[in-house]
DNA sequence: TTAATATTCGACTATTGAGTCGAAATTTAG
DNA sequence: CTAAATTTCGACTCAATAGTCGAATATTAA
């Protein structure tokens, strides 16, 4: 008579409940204005119930990163694993990144800016972490690729894939209106900054 | 017999001095992580003094953001009045901004990531703010100029501008590494990555 | 029904850290 | 030299908050 399946499924139900809203809490307090007691209120449990599912509030901080990584990595892994040539994966790798992130603005808000608000004793242990990290090898791999195909400008690939990625944030989560950028739009600027040489 | 002038030198090198420290300890513990006593110690003075000189470790925080805002404006000020055309003024700004923040990473790093970290009753009534919006209008009058006279591609602006802002913010602080990218660098990636239809 | 198990919670504790206080030391000016 | 003004500071207060405790409630299985 061990935890029944439903049993399980409604536990972590639970823990998303929480996951929602500390995110929620975070947004409008940031990291460390964010109370317990607030994210307690904000998800309908008493305080000491949050300890019940989650250790710490730190691991509650690293549970929606870890929800929010895993479901990336796994909703890429059919672009990833696709035969286009690696300009092509790489756009539509960034293009997917951007509809989700537009979808769950606060969550990808949260996964690209808040780790960096941390300086804590996460020796890379975290799962999310290597998903992260999966995620950068690859696009990295896909520059790399391009670039010695001829499918991008010739420059060094470390520059060119910080510049890109830093211009991606930018694009989706620098200034406050929200008009929504399609993917039409992120697409169309890939595609006009960073420049084929094969399409003349 | 009001206060020397050299007297206000000496408090204006105080406050530089507690400045400087507290810049570093924001930069090795984050803004909430940082304590009004380590940066006592770091600066080497009494806590109890630093609030002598600061009525609270906001006003820190900002004394460090209206430092660098000034300082910077007034740096770029020939540039900005200069009568070269939108596209080169604009990229001209771009590099020296790169070249300062080099210069003063830490700093730079701070005046361009800790507002956002920051969700206070500062209704805009900051220096620093008001640097950093004209600093900001002036690159998108910039842009704005270069895009109707044909030297930038025909885009949004306000979506060029976040690019073009995200890129470089990620050029310059992405990736640990300290391997100093050269104002070549950034001169070539621009010119790569935003490239002038006018110049086949 | 009943006992074990799982879940919930408000009140409490313990720590941390911003800001204060009053007194001491130093500098300035006449 | 002396008194006023400036500067310094360690010790203290006080509020905020992460995390705990023990008891209460709800659910499950037999």
């Amino acid at each position: 008579m061990s935890i029944s399946e439903r049993q399980k499924e409604e536990r972590a139900l639970r823990k998303e409940r929480i996951l929602s809203g500390a995110l929620t809490v975070f947004k409008t307090k940031g990291l460390d204005g964010a109370t317990m007691d607030e994210i307690a209120a904000e998800s309908g449990f008493g305080k000491a119930t949050l300890y019940y599912y989650f250790p710490s509030k730190e691991d509650v901080f690293c549970g929606i990163l870890d929800r929010g990584w895993t479901q990336l990595w796994e909703s890429l892994e059919e672009d990833i694993h696709s035969d286009t040539g690696p300009r092509e994966t790489f756009i539509n790798i960034l293009i997917k990144i951007a509809k989700k992130a537009q979808q769950n603005r606060n969550e990808y808000e949260f996964m690209f800016n808040a780790p960096k608000a941390i300086s804590n004793i996460d020796d890379s242990d975290q799962d999310w972490k290597s998903y992260q990290h999966q995620l950068y090898a690859i696009l990295k791999g896909l520059l790399d690729d391009g670039i010695s195909q001829g499918q991008f400008p010739k420059l060094d690939s470390d520059l060119m894939f910080k510049a890109i990625g830093g211009l991606f944030v930018g694009l989706i989560f620098m200034g406050e209106k929200n008009k929504d950028i399609t993917g039409g739009d992120i697409e169309k600027l890939l595609n006009q900054l960073i420049t084929d040489p094969n399409q003349p």
